[in-house]
DNA sequence: GAGTGGTCTAGACCACCGC
DNA sequence: CGGTGGTCTAGACCACTCG
């Protein structure tokens, strides 16, 4: 056992409430991280100590803290302890991240940025096939049956954030550069432009929810962090699909930003 | 005791794996989940049921059910079971929302969706007062001390989607009637555009996470629900910020959409 | 080795549901 | 009423971290 804990910093049970136990508990920490008195990064009392704070059994300390996992507000490791979730370095999304002038610079979209806030970009679990497109993936593209798909992760400082595929048209990616790992400066939208597809706009569909656990390895997300669904269609100025790019991020990396006109 | 499992419904456990108990039989069930084994609505086997198929302990059942919670894969109702959750109707938010031409037909953008969608829309928790603005509000609005803010949560079909406040500085909106509950045919921005400030465009910030315990309680959240928050700020032809809106949505009922130009 | 969280057991009593 | 999930106890053994 270790030093008790400073009496006051948490309060104690109300025997008379209907709440239970264990949601109290997680209230008074919840309270007390609020407030401050567990700053980010910091450790919570160990499951021992609230144990003997409270005078219960120490499922019911856990299970309080699963309450707080489950939100987002506190993180447990092994050996350790539990500690408040520090909230990461987020990167911005503008809704001029795909303008043109930024491609003819010759760099990708994810790197530009990336730049700005000062962290070390990298890109990997690169993969380039040919495969058969969902049927969700097909009407988008106008009911091709086969694309070219471009999967890779995005990582900041080595943490990863942001998964995406990336599907063609065969008709317009096959044999160039878009189906190379690497397509060269300006990434596959230039390389788009440079076949004739000179780009219009784009649609995105936004939503949100917790994560596979595929993605929960893939994005190494800690419990409780949901991700950004992201789909995009791109349109050249004939008004046709020429590529479907599905994202998925980590909700806690990452704040989207449009601009809206109100014609 | 019930009928026991028809065989084969779910495997058996590997007692050579690593992975915990509680993980191999919630993989099982999110398994015959995906397979549409279970399909939405339906009941899963009872904690009792699963107890004897497994041959364990019932909090170790619990515990899986605790996982799939958290994935927002099912949700449990106390005397019911344990149902996979279905996916609810859900509200297209397209990025011509507020464009003049809606806002002249005399209608909200909330109002004109919902009745595109067919379903039922109400405004409730209306509440309109001036207080003082929080820092980042202050920030976004020009440095103004004190706010006109308007509450209110909007539900579909009864159910609890979205709650929004917008903050106006009082110069604009004090005396006005968007100081009133009701602010009349096509809303606040409406009134805004006749009292002079012709609207511009909107930048919107979108965020997604876990709801906060009074979030969970306004929106009825079930577990496993994210919220996404969007932060819209409206500027007039003057670029002067006039109106800053703070929105919470339930993820699971949310797809937002957006166009954005190429160029 | 002492302290931490991770997993699991085998019970208990309760509250809610539907018949 | 029997079946369901909700809460809680009092242990046990394990794996990880750090000094």
């Amino acid at each position: 056992m270790s030093t008790s804990l400073s009496p006051g910093l948490l309060g104690d049970l109300d025997p008379t409430s209907d709440r239970a136990v264990f949601r109290q508990i997680a209230d008074h920490l919840r309270e007390a991280i609020d407030r401050g008195r567990f700053r980010e990064g910091e450790k919570l009392p160990s499951e021992a100590e609230l144990v003997d704070h409270y005078g219960v059994s120490r499922m019911t300390v856990r299970n309080s803290f699963s309450l707080l996992t489950g939100e987002g507000l506190v993180h447990a490791e092994h050996g350790k302890g539990v500690f408040v979730r520090p909230r990461p370095p987020v990167r911005r999304l503008a809704s001029d991240r795909f303008a043109r002038r930024h491609r003819e610079q010759g760099k990708s979209a994810f790197l530009v940025e990336a730049d700005a806030t000062g962290s070390h970009p990298t890109v990997d679990s690169l993969e380039v096939k040919e495969e058969k497109a969902g049927p969700d993936i097909s009407a988008r593209l106008g009911s091709v049956r086969r694309v070219l798909a471009r999967r890779r992760r995005y990582l900041l400082d080595g943490r990863p954030v942001e998964f995406a595929v990336s599907y063609l048209p065969l008709d317009i990616a096959r044999g160039t550069r878009i189906a190379e790992p690497n397509p060269g400066p300006g990434g596959i939208y230039a390389r788009l432009e440079e076949l004739g597809h000179r780009l219009d706009h784009f649609d995105e569909e936004i939503r949100a929810r917790m994560p596979s656990p595929t993605e929960v390895k893939t994005l190494q997300l800690a419990p409780g962090v949901p991700v950004i669904s992201l789909l995009r269609t791109a349109y050249d100025t004939e008004e046709r699909a020429v590529e479907v790019c599905d994202t998925v991020m980590a909700a806690d990396a990452y704040v989207l930003s449009y601009r809206l006109p109100a014609t």
